[in-house]
DNA sequence: AATGAATGAGATTTCATTCAT
DNA sequence: AATGAATGAAATCTCATTCAT
């Protein structure tokens, strides 16, 4: 460090790859930072080995993410994209699409991303405010989600809803990640059914 | 310094305190560890805050726990114990409770120890070999108690019925921790229902 | 680094060594700052050839001094001491001393200081606000003596003064430090002159 | 990093640019390079900042000046040339001056040039073999000067002398760029009165 | 047995310089 | 010739663990 500590200004998020040659880095620089923070945990990893990972030097690594906390954010973000995208798929489905549907359709959405979601799990368990968003970004897309299927449900118990839906999405990635065989198998039809059920008598006729 | 690298080879489990003196102080650091991690997490808790914290000199923690690791292990399994009497005090109640009694009394049973569940939370979430042995074995005391409220259960069904409910307990822990004001209590009422929904249908005649 | 951020408090200045060995670690470990910075330069010394030089592992001087800014303020505090001292043997002599004494008495005591001034004149010259101190004090210092030989000038002629003495002292050190053989001892002996007919008119009779 | 450790042998000096283009780039280039060094210390300037202050591309910089050791030298070699000139333009006024005259002359040279002797005070302070040139260089010019005015005066004091005045000169633009207010003017003032009073005893009949 | 000072491996981050485009 | 993305050596600082006292 140098004696006088202001800089013009350090860069806040996560640089645009420039030439082909970058946008492939960044994609495998990313895909190793979510491997390995999925294995480990996010303090217990280290830039050094997504880095090495993604077979880059470890100073590619920074040139894209000038930090340990940004590369968390842009992890995110990426992921908050498809999340976005996947949501208005399954609004696109509208009214037609029978409550056993819709169900079904919540809890696979995260488990059909899940090579990018255990990254984000994990990362959402590391509370620190800029990452709290997501929870109310993903909880307002349900609870929109439920009020388009039944429009005369309270916003207020949308919201309730949908945090209970958002911490279930969540056990439905957990079980499929940590269990195996049959016990994975029977846990997640179990969830499954449950789910069905309780947004059957909450929305259903 | 990382949750799955242990520098050293050292004693295997933590010292059982001889004397009087020697179990308040266990007791002491305990607390204190719990308190530490899960304000700051595993990997950002210091051991030296631990025992300053606790008013003990660092010597002595490493006396009773030879290290990071092993305290850790020691928290999970002072937990366990806690959790396993709330069990056996559940199955005490029998078949004479509702089946809307036992909803409560599993999503309560985390809720209550509060202070003892959120470290334990923080520390499952970084999953080492060791620390999941947890799962099986709560998961295996929810499956009991299952079929002894429902004995025609199959042992397969009980099992991941289980997985289901351990991780609405813990959903129900998060909700508890995170949320605040009246997103906490309705999401948590929504979560009580589901729950109450799903027993009624798969326990109730 | 780990997620969350604060910590009980970092300590905000250099530990006191406790032990025998500590003090003496201690001493070793400024005597290797004072010499590698006034070698290198604030910036370009290393933490790692400051431990290295004193024999010591980087850990134990991290121990003592929490960050290089502290290193540099206790290097500095304590020469503050020393020139603190030498000021008040200075006004001890009174007003007996001729002023050519007096001139030459301000002149040496920086020079005389030698091995433990020339740190200074390089930290000195980063201007940190908390370096800045040292100057104020300094030339307060230096305009007491003036105005206890002289106690007719000015209270603003006497703070105008010193800092051209200040300087002047300055100048004294790095004549002795950079120059050698004769070009040292013939400018040193002007710069003496000079300081010496400057006095005799400020403060002669 | 550091001042003093180039990290690969590189071309020895700067590029001369050819074309009317060049020059002024290469002008912005020196300019930028100065204020940003005299801001921030020549350790902590970055040559990135300097590239972008002077809105150049850095690969262009680093065309002009192949390593951050020949661009702080080119920044010297710079001023000594203007250094030069006033020396010369001084020269020219010849005996007819007067000596207090010539004193002013003296004190004023450097910081009339202030923009352009700021970064080299800070240059100076990490004294390189390299740069110990330049205090020879404007030693000799000072001595020259004060020989023409007064023949008599012998080589070997005439150096000494110049070696006096070369620091004074230094304290007067270290005042002038530290200090403020009344204090600044006070404290200049007293070191022109003393500068007069010592040249006039040493080349005045 | 108890204490807490001492240790050093290892983590994050910066930036001068190069060279492919 | 011009550009600026890419590289990796090196610097600062932390903290689990040991062991002299």
């Amino acid at each position: 460090m140098h004696s006088n500590k202001s800089r013009s200004s350090s860069p806040r998020v996560a640089l645009e790859p420039q030439r082909r040659h970058g946008r492939a880095r960044v994609a495998a620089l990313m895909q190793s930072a979510a491997a390995v923070i999925a294995e480990r945990g996010f303090d217990a990893t280290t830039m050094a080995e997504i880095a090495a990972r993604a077979g880059a030097p470890i100073g590619s690594l920074y040139r894209f993410f000038p930090n340990k906390e940004i590369l968390a954010q842009s992890l995110i973000r990426r992921y908050v994209e498809l999340v976005d995208e996947a949501f208005t798929k399954i609004e696109h489905g509208g009214k037609s699409q029978t409550i056993a549907a819709l169900a079904d359709a919540l809890l696979d959405l995260m488990v059909d991303l899940h090579g990018e979601t255990q990254v984000v799990v994990v990362l959402l368990d590391v509370h620190s405010p800029k990452r709290r968003e997501f929870r109310a970004m993903v909880r307002q897309r349900i609870a929109r989600l439920l009020r388009l299927r039944r429009p005369r449900l309270s916003p207020a118990t949308a919201e309730n809803m949908a945090a209970v839906l958002l911490h279930t999405m969540k056990a439905m990635v957990r079980l499929n990640t940590e269990e195996k065989g049959e016990v994975r198998a029977g846990a997640m039809s179990e969830l499954r059914k449950m789910i069905r059920l309780y947004l059957a008598r909450k929305l259903g006729k």
